[in-house]
DNA sequence: TTACATGCAAACCCTTTGCAATCGT
DNA sequence: ACGATTGCAAAGGGTTTGCATGTAA
């Protein structure tokens, strides 16, 4: 989970980013990194969500400063951003990533990844229809559960 | 563009579904399909756009009451709802919908229809790999113009 | 030292909600 | 007449912004 040497490569490529920009090596910068970085690969969480452990961790750094940081991540290709339906964005760390989209449960709201070549062969031919060099793509599939038994499913 | 057999065909299906939901047919309610009716079958139109254009035209109707409308046609089926990166939502005609996905230029934000029959392969492939029954997906393209002389890209 | 970054709270923007007035049925 | 629907304005919730303070370089 918490992988070590994944966090220092993380925060020596953010350091270089930060370099190159000319902006500044703040501990608060760093320690949002360090946040995203102890969570599981597949974790997708939301400002708040960091700003509450962070705090809880004795964290002195502000929801501001977190955007700040998160936008910066994102550049630099430490984290991606996600918005799904509901109005909150979801980021998950970027190092690991192989690109893949993302199943949401209408029952439980729960996120899971897969990946499936095919969106390239699609993304190839409406780029070369249209005149697009495609740069991204975002693909979420909502499905109702067909789990017996499905876990999550008690709350509902 | 204004088909005014469209948009006859449009009220009576609202019309229908209102009785079976016993809820009221209001000018009101009706106004809304007129109006985004009367756009062009591929446009996507944000809840002040239909606003200032319904009352530029004389309506006088809220914004609740939009909000309120879309949500029914949205639910009757004669109309799609978009949430794309920006944070306004967006709505565009549903009854001649063939469905389809869209393509955002990254430079005027234009954008444009595609449909591609791989996405029902993958969706039906990923839906029985998670036992997920899918109910709909979201497929958006995100690309930079490679149109030579592209008229939308005076103004960057 | 000096700009850039931070923390805080206020401002923002889109959407939802509460409520008195209105209007379908 | 009754209760759903409307318009308005206020509240909500996530994100952004302004500004005084702090701090990396």
């Amino acid at each position: 989970m918490a992988d070590k040497a994944l966090i220092e490569k993380a925060k020596k490529i953010f350091e270089n980013f930060l370099t190159k920009q000319g902006s500044r090596k703040t501990p608060e910068r760093f320690s949002v990194i360090d946040e995203l970085y102890s969570l599981p690969e597949d974790e997708h969480m939301d400002v708040e969500g960091l700003f509450l452990s962070m705090r809880n961790k004795g964290y002195t750094i502000s929801r501001a400063t977190i955007y700040n940081t998160l936008d910066l991540l994102v550049e630099s290709g430490l984290a991606v951003k996600h918005q799904f339906k509901d109005k909150v964005a979801l980021y998950e760390q970027a190092l690991t990533y192989k690109h893949h989209d993302h199943h949401v449960c209408n029952q439980c709201r729960k996120i899971r990844e897969f990946s499936d070549p095919k969106i390239n062969e699609i993304k190839e031919q409406i780029g070369h229809g249209f005149q697009s060099a495609i740069t991204s793509h975002s693909l979420v599939l909502y499905g109702n559960c067909e789990i017996e038994n499905c876990e999550n499913l008690q709350e509902f």
